[in-house]
DNA sequence: CTTCCAGTACTGCCATACAAGCAGGTGTCG
DNA sequence: CGACACCTGCTTGTATGGCAGTACTGGAAG
């Protein structure tokens, strides 16, 4: 596994990139196929490649299905929670607790916590489908560097998830998830307004044609 | 744009295809790559790609992540309709009662109608998204021609999500919509009793793994 | 100095050829 | 007759050459 980190706006060549990751054009072209799939990468036929800038649609589009998701299936948890999962997040609370976590650290805690409770109700598989439309918004919660202080109240509030999840109090664990997931994308505007160049104007999101469909 | 018809199971050679579709191997192979990003198609390295087998559990997953995402839009519908919409699903329903529809004309209109709800609340670009995992879903409604008479009540059904829409009435929206939604899945369901041999055992889905990956 | 035009150098796209690896049939040996 | 080993044919994966089209740059004309 290769893997290459490119600010957005970056102009991407399958050439320079086959030269640098000294493999050939075409495992870069299907690679790039599938980031322009997930909206990651524009491709714009006979022009070039770029990475795409994050379009602040597309990351609100993703956060309304993410709270889509995530709430919905709060509301399929059984009535015995699976024992193995229950530790693994409490396992991860304490593990976020740690002092001096970076960004990065903190997010893959982020991101496993997420997936462990849709996994109590059974909707893990989901989290996958989740993560393909969520790129746009993980990028731009990985381009700000959340402050220790913001880090700390997000931790508080898995907790608090988690808390009412154990009691088995539905209502309250929708209603302090829905708090973390807005807080969250609060915090992706924040870095917006710090960042914007970033960003992407209105609308800059182009069709990708495809000519040969086989449709199984 | 051309398309392909397959029943699930079927072996697929890309030499074979790229002849019979008279174009290369490369166009066919990026497509068999998208078809397996969403799990329509399997690939087994040195060994041969095959049209997947329906998995109940990944129409298990897309009746889930639907029902979550549209439910939730009938949440966020604004107070005033969006009047060309409105037009459209009401010409959209007007089509649907044409009484000799064919299967495939009315599984165009049903995904017209359902897109055009969520537009109306302003998430109707999350509709590709959904549609990306519905891919299962779909195929299975696809199977099994599901009687005029389960067609009748499905219009019913939309007719009745329409009107508590106009209404404003989102509770009932919402009740409309899960009842639809349930009964559809519940349509699958039998096509799967009446049709074993289209569906999958448990777990067949294996892991796509790809050589470099380059991340924006 | 400005403007227009043509040439060049780049892009992504497609077709083709080569390499690596598995499956199954077949021949041979015990 | 049975079992094992090889070998052929197929698969997907990778590399490379050539094609069509766009953007940029340099020079010439107004």
């Amino acid at each position: 596994m290769l893997t290459l980190e490119l600010p957005p706006g970056t102009a991407l060549s399958e050439n320079e990139l086959a030269t640098a990751l000294q493999v050939s054009r075409t495992p870069v072209r299907e690679s790039l196929i599938l980031l322009a799939e997930e909206g990651l990468v524009q491709v714009f036929p006979q022009i070039g490649s770029f990475v795409s800038r994050v379009d602040p649609a597309q990351v609100a589009d993703a956060q309304f299905l993410r709270e889509a998701v995530e709430l919905a299936a709060l509301e399929d948890l059984p009535g015995e929670l699976d024992a193995g999962v229950v530790a693994r997040l409490r396992a991860n609370l304490d593990e976020q607790a740690v002092a001096d976590l970076d960004r990065e650290a903190f997010f893959a805690l982020d991101e496993a916590f997420h997936q462990g409770v849709l996994e109590l109700s059974g909707h893990g598989r989901t989290w996958s489908t989740v993560l393909s439309a969520k790129g746009h918004l993980d990028r731009a919660r990985r381009l700000g560097l959340s402050g220790t202080e913001t880090q700390a109240q997000r931790i508080a509030e898995h907790g608090e998830v988690l808390s009412a999840v154990l009691d088995g109090d539905v209502e309250r664990a929708r209603a302090a998830m829905r708090v973390h997931l807005r807080a969250v994308f609060d915090d992706v505007e924040r870095i917006q307004q710090r960042s914007p160049e970033l960003f992407a104007g209105p609308s800059t999101a182009g069709p990708v044609r495809r000519n040969v469909v086989i449709w199984a």
